[in-house]
DNA sequence: TCGTTCTACTAAATCGATTTAGTAGTGTAG
DNA sequence: CTACACTACTAAATCGATTTAGTAGAACGA
């Protein structure tokens, strides 16, 4: 029922489709006061709303940003969306997100998708396997930000989270505790900037600290084969590590699950630390102090990065870096005298 | 530079527009099997992408689902959404996510927005507080389905957890269990359909078992205030509660952290069950026994319903109630002989 | 051989805005 | 009194598709 139009309004209020965009636009000194008047009314009464996909046709822009993330769904990437989205609506833009579960297939089609609906950008954590798609979104001169991505070329406007520096004070932190055989829990390095730099930081704490830093600590883990080494052998090492530094959450978890299973207590007989937030970590047996990332703040800061790009184009790429902090919980004791 | 469009790939195939328009849209009777081989060819060289703008605004046909939520960043809300999305993704829709915060003047402002951007249709997880902006937009012939929603007139579509179920359940565990004195702690029930039909659960599973139903166990919580009475008062009540199910997320952990206050210990103390799933449970000091709602399966039915409603429209509301499941741990202990 | 049906197309209108170039009428300065 | 600037508009082209109505030519049956 409800099909009125810009035309409509123009008619109820006696003047011409041009006037009436004026008006939606807000270029109120094109009319006179009283026109003005007349356009509003007309508007109102007959319950106008303008149609912003012949808007965006017209302007050739969507005022829209395509996100491609890995899971919604996750603790910290529901987070990284809301502040994007917060920033976005406070600058009248919308997301329209695609899930990968980082396939590449997947990925590629949301790409392509997203090049279809025309958005204005695009914010992607990217996997690294889809780097011809994107270059090809460029050619485009639709801006790309990505944040979190696991292959960094250096190139292209970034966020991230100071991964290096989050795991230096993790370190420092077990250091500062009297800890010296810490381990370092990560998943296979496999050129992946965001594990590296973890390890840099690690590496780095130890150095300050004048600690060697001894290979046998560091053990790896696996999405799907878990640890190479259980945890309980892992205490084996010797020195014997009093502490264990897990490199992200599903480490972590995979960890408090096998030391519960082996009888180790925290942080009597183990300190540990985590990387990445453990939500309703107050309610665990041993509340877990972790290195946190600020999931809001880079999903935030990448949409503001976007959207300055937008309306300042500029051909400077950026890199921002968000800290990572330490929050202390009961999982670590002071050792030594 | 890229600005290939269907002109032009008609020039490059030696067609008109009409017949590369019929061949994006796959029909491919309408042109001999050389001509369909040449447009290929054309949209491959010219690497052309169609402008899903130009056409929507053709086919008056977003393609896209405008959802309206609380905090895309909540645990339930998240997987909620992401059951949305894979099933939208799945038939070719977009998702548009706005947050509210359950605010009544954000929510008005997202129904606007949504239809300024002529969503196919609208998930929402309605404050109850813009009725007549809904209306307004069902009169658009724009359909909308309602879940999770607070105050519920019974009209619309509707996709909801089944509360009285859950309730029900969680109740009768804590009964088979030998319970007779279960606390329920809710938030003033102020026509909330959500916490009166959990109420009738409730009352339903005690009646069931021959149980009378003790006013003064019902209990309130309010999320500013916490609760009216400490936990540790609950207790006191005669006869003696040895039970309390918490009838929402922010309710039990607010419990939770009273009970650990009071040194009150589950389940020797008190048996516990929750409403509504705990994330990383399993690492708790007491994992939690609760009562979970299936928030992936609920989004995903209502982008079910909802593209069901687009593509074969029917007036018929329904009405469709995810069940809630049993999640048993270690918070309630036998009792009795 | 003529009429009819197919096949394989095309021309042109259309969706609902925006925007540019242009104009009537009024006011003002020289 | 003319020229020029201003004010307050409007006409028409345009964005990039879709879709309807129409047509040329081939094939076919009677």
């Amino acid at each position: 029922m409800n099909k009125v139009k810009l035309v409509d309004v123009a008619q109820a209020a006696g003047v011409s489709k041009s006037t009436v965009s004026q008006f939606l636009n807000g270029r109120y000194n094109y009319m006179s006061k009283d026109t003005r008047a007349r356009i509003e009314q007309a508007i109102n009464t007959l319950d106008y709303v303008p149609n912003s996909i012949a808007r965006s046709l017209k302007t050739n822009k969507t005022k829209t940003i395509g996100v491609i993330v890995r899971d919604i769904a996750g603790y910290y990437t529901s987070r990284a969306i809301r502040g994007m989205d917060d920033l976005c609506k406070k600058n009248s833009y919308n997301l329209i997100i695609y899930n990968t579960d980082f396939d590449a297939q997947t990925e590629a089609r949301a790409l392509k998708s997203l090049t279809q609906l025309r958005v204005d950008g695009i914010i992607i954590v990217p996997s690294g396997m889809n780097s011809g798609l994107i270059s090809k979104i460029l050619e485009r001169e639709t801006p790309v930000v990505q944040f979190q991505m696991e292959r960094d070329d250096g190139a292209g406007n970034l966020i991230l989270s100071d991964y290096k520096q989050g795991a230096f004070d993790g370190t420092e932190h077990l250091i500062q505790l009297g800890h010296r055989r810490i381990c370092f829990l990560t998943q296979e390095f496999a050129q992946v900037k965001s594990r590296s730099e973890r390890y840099q930081g690690y590496v780095d704490a130890l150095t300050t600290h004048g600690i060697p830093v001894d290979e046998s600590l560091i053990q790896y883990w696996h999405r799907e084969r878990g640890f190479q080494n259980a945890p309980a052998d892992m205490l084996k090492i010797e020195p014997q590590p009093t502490a264990m530094f897990a490199q992200h959450l599903a480490i972590t978890t995979d960890l408090l699950k096998a030391l519960d299973n082996a009888n180790i207590r925290i942080p009597d007989d183990l300190s540990v630390v985590g990387f990445d937030e453990l939500p309703m970590a107050e309610f665990f047996k041993v509340p877990i102090t972790v290195v946190k990332q600020e999931p809001y703040r880079v999903g935030a800061e990448s949409a503001k990065l976007l959207i300055n790009l937008l309306e300042n184009p500029s051909s400077e790429n950026q890199r921002i870096m968000i800290p990572c902090s330490l929050v202390q919980r009961e999982s670590c004791k002071r050792i030594g005298r």
